[in-house]
DNA sequence: CCCCAATTAAACAGGC
DNA sequence: CGCCTGTTTAATTGGG
């Protein structure tokens, strides 16, 4: 481990990269852009120095979000049933916070997550650039693996200074608008990205706890549980915002002793937190009438009377149920038991966290669907993703089969549509948890990838993932969790011919990933070497030299992904589903509800079933998946639709056979696998390859 | 502990 | 000769 560590650190230095002899020559030989390397060089800060120190810095702030969630979260009395609130991996979730590391980090966080905590701190950075430049190139983080958060400490202080001072001023009007019952929700980017590890369940678990809070303390804990921007200590440098946003909470300026009211005070301080952030439009009233539609639909509260927090005779407040004959006496109630109080205001911050949790799996939920859509030749730039759902059963029809001819596909949808909340968000939101434990130690500046292997053996539908973090990948430097061998059928399946000259796969690696454009010599020694050694690559000699092409039976005949069912796998399954920030029962509810709308009998077309396949069907692989998505859009150059000639010959393609024989796996699959995780045996049973074989 | 796959390094051969 | 392309061998790592 220590050594391995060690030797990765080694082969990052610049020194290194300078060792490569052959590297300036051979390196995009063929015209692909001019590679990374000249970024770790020295002198004058690069986009890719500022990049890693993003990335450093992401990690960073991830580790600390985790150190948090596995402690913070379980506050006092609150380790019921409930099990740890922790979103990530139970491995995770199990290890010493301190142990974590920026590469475990990176297995954890999908690199959407990653992304956004890049950028949460994008700002920052750019700041410190500015003001110590010169500096930067030698910044601890880029160094150290473990770099304290102190770093940006002055910078941070600043910053937060001038947060607190903003939060004093809007104390008053956040007073107001609580009394009114109302409250801007205009949630922080950084809480955006931190809730999406948060579970409704979890919260409402929370909910329950501190509606039983009787005592103001206990409240403010419970709170502070929730509070996912800082954890104890002082480093806050990850979370510009959140983290000032957590300041008065935990230590006033001038370290003032816990009162009730102070405690109150701060939790108002919170909450305004939230409110400055933008000036948003999107702001969604809490409990009164949304303007928005689609976004009051989820907080769905029936405005029987005159007040969103009566309907149905009872009280609406969260956690409280309470019988109200009229309106009058609701009100009574509603003074009474809902005053202006600490317990409220936790209540209420509670709330607010629900529905940011709700709004981004809401978002990401549009943006997959809109990806989908995109992907099975809907209309592409459907900018409706919220009331859409239905759509897709008329449309199904429309589906081709296409399940391998890719090259259709969506670049990529992310960002457009469906994504009000997420100021954010950028990069696709799906990764699979699973595909992130293949980022193995390697990471950011680690420049020689490390052996990760699991790619192909997380059945997750990696492909999709990497379709829908096309350009993360392209502008991050993290390693791609694939295979060289998927990776490079990928880049031949893509292309018009489906062949490709030794050559054109480098660039699509460099093109395609920001990983690949370091340390060129000895990717590309691994490229050749896979390219030899797996029988499913075909060199054919061409015309002009020798182009490269994909035997897909070799390639779907080598190693069997036995998918031994385990609880992982399914989690990852899940989580590759797109469910990966929820929980379990969430999870479950969410993938029924989606389904019950996609149950349609004509979505399930023999096609629509095999596109989908590739999301439970073993060979996780680019390959399978990765063509339809991104292939075209702005990620890949040319590409022919569905125009799949294969060069070599394709027997019984695995993938087809299963297509006809079952049709609706997917759906039945999650179905059952979701609730009881004992029903992998269902998706393994869908496992095409293993059938042929 | 063994087996296997992936990765990495490196030697080597041919061709241009 | 140097570089590129391929092929091989071997070592390492890590999962099953």
């Amino acid at each position: 481990m220590m050594v391995e560590s060690a030797s990765e650190t080694i082969r990052t230095t610049p020194s290194n990269q300078n060792g490569v002899s052959s590297l300036s020559s051979q390196s995009d030989g063929g015209g692909g852009r001019e590679g990374g390397s000249n970024g770790d060089t020295n002198g004058e800060i690069s986009p890719v120095d500022l990049l890693h120190l993003q990335q450093q810095q992401a990690l960073q702030a991830a580790r600390q979000f985790l150190l948090q969630q596995a402690s913070g979260l379980n506050s006092p009395g609150s380790n019921e049933v409930k099990q740890s609130p922790v979103q990530v991996p139970v491995s995770m979730a199990m290890m010493s916070p301190q142990m974590i590391t920026p590469q475990q980090m990176q297995q954890i966080l999908s690199p959407p997550q990653l992304q956004a905590l890049l950028q949460q701190q994008q700002a920052l950075m750019l700041q410190q650039v500015q003001h110590t430049h010169t500096h930067t190139r030698t910044h601890p983080l880029l160094l150290d693996p473990v770099p304290g958060w102190h770093q940006l400490s002055s910078k941070q202080l600043a910053f937060q200074q001038q947060l607190i001072q903003m939060q004093q001023l809007q104390q008053q009007h956040i007073l107001n608008l609580q009394r009114q019952g109302l409250v801007p929700l205009q949630p922080t980017a950084a809480m955006q990205s931190l809730q999406q590890a948060m579970c409704p369940s979890d919260l409402q678990q929370l909910w329950k706890e501190v509606s039983g809070v009787p005592s103001s303390e206990e409240a403010l804990k419970q709170a502070e549980g929730l509070d996912l921007s800082t954890n104890s200590s002082n480093s806050t440098s990850a979370f510009p915002k959140a983290a000032s946003a957590h300041i008065p909470l935990h230590s006033m300026p001038n370290g003032q002793s816990h009162t009730p009211k102070r405690d109150r005070a701060r939790l108002f301080e919170w909450i305004s937190s939230f409110t400055k952030a933008d000036s948003g439009d999107d702001h969604v009233p809490l409990y009164s009438k949304g303007e928005s539609p689609s976004q009051s639909a989820h907080t769905h509260e029936e405005h029987a009377s005159s007040h969103p927090l009566y309907g149905h005779g009872e009280c609406k407040w969260p956690g409280c149920e309470a019988l109200c004959e009229d309106m009058g006496q609701f009100i009574k109630h509603l003074n009474n038991e809902h005053a202006l109080d600490d317990r409220s205001t936790a209540q209420c911050r509670v709330q607010m966290q629900v529905v940011q949790q709700l709004e981004i799996q809401l978002a990401k939920e549009s943006e997959r669907l809109q990806a989908m859509m995109t992907h099975l030749h809907m209309r592409p730039s459907e900018p409706k993703p919220f009331n859409q759902p239905l759509n897709l059963a008329s449309s199904g029809s429309l589906l081709k089969r296409d399940s391998e001819a890719y090259p259709e596909g969506l670049p990529h949808p992310p960002t457009s549509a469906a994504t009000p909340i997420t100021p954010l968000r950028q990069g696709p939101s799906v990764i699979s948890s699973s595909s992130l434990h293949t980022h193995s130690h390697s990471h950011t500046h680690a420049v020689g990838p490390i052996r990760r292997r699991n790619s192909d053996k997380y059945c997750t539908p990696i492909a999709s993932e990497l379709a829908q973090n096309c350009e993360f990948y392209k502008n991050a430097d993290v390693r791609p969790p694939f295979t060289y061998a998927s990776l490079i059928r990928h880049a031949i399946l893509e292309s018009p011919e489906r062949q490709l000259t030794l050559n054109e796969i480098y660039n699509w690696f460099t093109r395609k990933f920001a990983y690949f454009r370091r340390n060129t010599a000895t990717w590309k020694n691994a490229v050749r070497h896979n390219l030899s050694l797996h029988k499913c690559f075909v060199r054919v000699e061409n015309v002009k030299g020798a182009v490269w092409t994909v035997d897909e039976v070799e390639y779907q005949k080598r190693r069997p992904p036995k998918m031994t069912g385990s609880p992982t796998l399914v989690k990852n399954m899940i989580s590759g589903l797109g469910f990966g920030s929820l929980n379990a029962s969430y999870q479950a509810a969410l993938a029924e509800s989606s389904l019950s709308l996609l149950n349609s009998p004509p979505l399930v077309t023999p096609t629509s079933a095999a596109s989908l396949n590739m999301l439970h069907v073993g060979h996780d692989d680019v390959s399978s998946t990765v063509e339809q998505v991104n292939s075209n859009g702005s990620c890949s150059p040319t590409l022919s639709p569905q125009q799949y000639s294969h060069p070599v010959h394709v027997k019984e393609e695995p993938t087809e056979l299963e297509e006809d024989s079952r049709p609706v796996s997917l759906l039945a699959g999650v179905t059952h696998s979701l609730p009881l995780p004992s029903d992998e045996r269902d998706l393994e049973e869908d496992l095409p390859t293993e059938e042929l074989e």
